[in-house]
Parts: structure tokens; C-alpha cells; sequence
DNA sequence: GGCAAGCCGTACCGTACGTTACGGTTCGCC
DNA sequence: GGCGAACCGTAACGTACGGTACGGCTTGCC
């Protein structure tokens, strides 16, 4: 499974200074994909070589602070367990799936995940265990709190939080994020977007939802 | 939009021990990731570097024809235009989700898609074109004749057809290929894929199915 | 002012690897 | 047998880049 550490928070013992060089390096890596040099950065940052390695230790330890230091930035705020209706499980899940959706077709993120998908091939750093932390697990974390308070209400009916939850999570992102990360260029307006989220919420209704009697076998 | 060139025939312009340089390239590829050398294919294949240089041109050449020598070898059987029924519909579905599923958690298939990733950053090559024509886009090529007879058989109910696509893809899929592409173990055993691929068909007929009279909205 | 710490800029080193060059061997053909 | 083409194995070259060292500058403290 996932290192449990993968999401320990750093952003607390960076000084401004090293923020700003993360950042530098994060736009970097998003115009320049792995392969920016240690140079690169050092020059974008206006650092020397010698403070990035004094602070970072090698090149891995300044590409997994600069992840975590994405991953500190995008933390979220917990969702209120708000009184939940038919119309604010709606609206609540229509939000995750327009986030998700704005967060995979970033720069950003197809650029981080680029990375961590290239580092996993060669098992030396825990990239990829750390953009999963702080993606996928996260949005599950954040997510399941109100599929279970909808099947507490009335309003879902599932037997697994999990399974629903990769229902959701396919028909939320189906085919986006690997034809982003493969290269296809593919236009997500805003407005697609929000089309996208009441689609797939809808879609996740028609399955889990406990009013229509009829439903999907969920496993 | 992606190089309609990508998916052209190279496999029959080459001769066997050329077949057998990519092969042992491929398994390489498995077993290194993308920092494999040329020295490394060299000594693997028994061959020199100089054959490498003349064969494919440079690194980017040999990894290009080692991608496409692989999708040359998954060319697939067109689906026959058989009666439909709501069986062998179902069946039909069924089979194409278990086979997705198979591939994208293939070793292969998860190492070709992290250096076609990889290199999609850094646009040289068209690598992640290859990848993806031959991969999500044969898929719907294969899928979508099948859809359509469904909808012509009055099984299936739906606008447009790549929207229907897209929603099964992301049934099947889920979370599936990024979590293994970002290192996350993730035991895809037979039964698993069989039970996946069942629960996917389900939902998408629940979904798109024209019997039930009920169905979502479709966009 | 003197001094130490932290940092910038840059020059430098070592190495890995892509690419090229070359001698030796096999094989088909005359 | 003689010959050329293709290819193997390996040595050699060039370079890019990770990592280190060092001189100069600023800043805070005595």
C-alpha cells in the first residue's frame, strides 16, 4: 500500500525564501517537464546551485518538495456537514466532480503527474505515492463523509463506500486525465466542465440513488 | 487533434531479427522504464549499437518503433456484426471491459504508457499519439459499431455515441490505469477484471439501456 | 570597524550515456 | 578461393548535467 507519511505537512517549515524557489521550480516543471536541470532552476529562482542542494540534499529532494509543496497548497477545506436534501447532495457532488475535473486538466497537475508517473517506472522516490496521496485518496477522503451522510439520509443506497466512490470517480474523469497526460490536447472550457459535472452526477444518481427503487447492482 | 500517421503498418517492413532487437527492447523497457541505454539493448539483443544507429536512426527512433511494434502486435479482430440480442450484447460489452482491463494493467502496457507519458512533456516525438491511437482510440473504433447495433437492435438509447463511449470507458476503467501508472499496487486478479467487467456492463445498461424506459440524461 | 553567517554567481570535476568509428567474423555470391 | 555486404563487439569521443568548491557580496551582531 501507500506510504502513510506520503502526506506529512511541510509548509510549515519552509521559510519565504524557499517557497519562492519551490515555486520557481514548479513553474519550471510545468514548461520544462522532467528534465529541468538543477541549473535551470538555480537561475529561474535566482539561487545559487549551492543553496538548493544545501536545502534540498540532490535533485530528488528538491522534485519531492516541490510536489509536496504543490500538495500543501490545493489542502481543502473539510465539507460541512450540512443538513443534506436531495438538491445539496446534488449540488455537493456536482462541485467535487467540476474541482476534479479543473484540477486534472491543469497545468499544473498533468505536469506533476508527468513527473510522478515517469519517477514510478523507476522505483527510487515515492512520487507517485505522494501525487496519489494528495489526489485521488484525498478526493475520496474528502468525498466519502457525504456519500455515507446521503445513504444516512435516504438518498443513496450503495453496500461499499468504495466501489461507489470509483463509480463516481470513472464517470467524473472517464477518459480525461490519460488523454491529458498522454499529450491529446483537449479543450476544457468552463463550461464543458460544469456540463461534465451534472452529466456524471446524474449519471451517479440514476445508479446509487435510493428514490427510484430501481437500481444497479453495485458490485 | 492527433497525427492520423500514428497508427500506420510498420510490422511488415521488418525483418525478423529486427522484430527480435524490439522485443528484447520491450522487455527491457518492462523491466528498467525509460532509462534504459542503448548499450543496455545493445548487449540484450546481441546485436551492436552501430545496427541500432543504422535501424532506427537515434533513441527516440528505437523507442518509436519499439511502441509501435508492440500496438502492431494487439491489432485486434473486428467484432462480426452478429444478431443482437440483449445476451450477446451484454456479453459483447462484457468481453470488451474484461479485455480493457487486462491490457492497462499489463506490465507492458504500464510501461509504455509511462515513457509515452514521459516523453509527451517533452514534445520530441508523438509517442503518446501512438499510444493512444492505438489504445483508447482503436478501443472506441472496436466498441462503437457495437453500440450502434445495440441502438439499432432497440437495446441501447442514446444521443451520441461517443458520449456513450466515454461513460463506459469510465465505468470500466475508473481509477484503474493512473493508480497503477503512479506505482500504486493494485492486484488485478482474474475473478477481479471478470466481477469489474460484469458490474461496469450492469451500470452502463442501467444507464444507457433502452428497456427500462427510465434512463438518465444521456449529456 | 571587524567578523561570521548566509547566499549568489560561476567555475570546476566526474560520470553516464548518446553517438561514432573501427577491427574482426560470418555469409551469400561469383 | 576471393570478395563485398551485413553485422558483432568494443573502444573512443563529446556533451550534458548532477554535484562540489570557492570568491565576493550583503546583513546582522559585537
Amino acid at each position: 500500500m501507500l506510504q502513510a507519511s506520503a502526506d506529512i505537512d511541510t509548509s510549515e517549515t519552509l521559510t519565504e525564501r524557499q517557497k519562492a524557489v519551490l515555486d520557481a521550480a514548479l513553474r519550471l516543471l510545468v514548461e520544462e517537464g522532467d528534465n529541468l536541470t538543477m541549473t535551470a532552476v538555480a537561475r529561474r529562482a535566482s539561487c545559487s546551485k549551492e543553496t538548493l542542494y544545501k536545502w534540498f540534499g540532490d535533485r530528488d529532494g528538491l522534485l519531492t518538495a516541490t510536489v509536496q509543496w504543490q500538495a500543501s497548497k490545493v489542502r481543502v477545506v473539510p465539507v460541512d456537514g450540512e443538513r443534506l436534501d436531495l438538491a445539496s447532495l446534488t449540488a455537493s457532488l456536482e462541485g467535487f466532480a467540476a474541482d476534479w475535473l479543473k484540477v486534472i486538466s491543469s497545468d499544473t497537475s498533468i505536469a506533476l503527474n508527468r513527473v510522478a508517473v515517469g519517477h514510478a517506472g523507476s522505483g527510487k522516490d515515492d512520487l507517485g505515492a505522494i501525487v496519489l496521496e494528495n489526489g485521488r485518496f484525498a478526493l475520496a477522503r474528502r468525498l466519502k463523509p457525504v456519500l455515507l451522510a446521503g445513504k444516512q439520509a435516504g438518498l443513496l443506497d450503495f453496500t461499499d463506500a468504495d466501489t461507489a466512490f470509483r463509480s463516481f470517480f470513472g464517470l467524473v474523469a472517464r477518459d480525461v486525465q490519460i488523454r491529458l497526460l498522454l499529450g491529446d490536447r483537449l479543450e476544457l472550457t468552463e463550461a464543458a466542465i460544469g456540463g461534465d459535472a451534472v452529466r456524471a452526477t446524474q449519471q451517479f444518481l440514476a445508479l446509487f440513488g435510493a428514490k427510484t427503487g430501481r437500481r444497479a447492482t453495485d458490485l
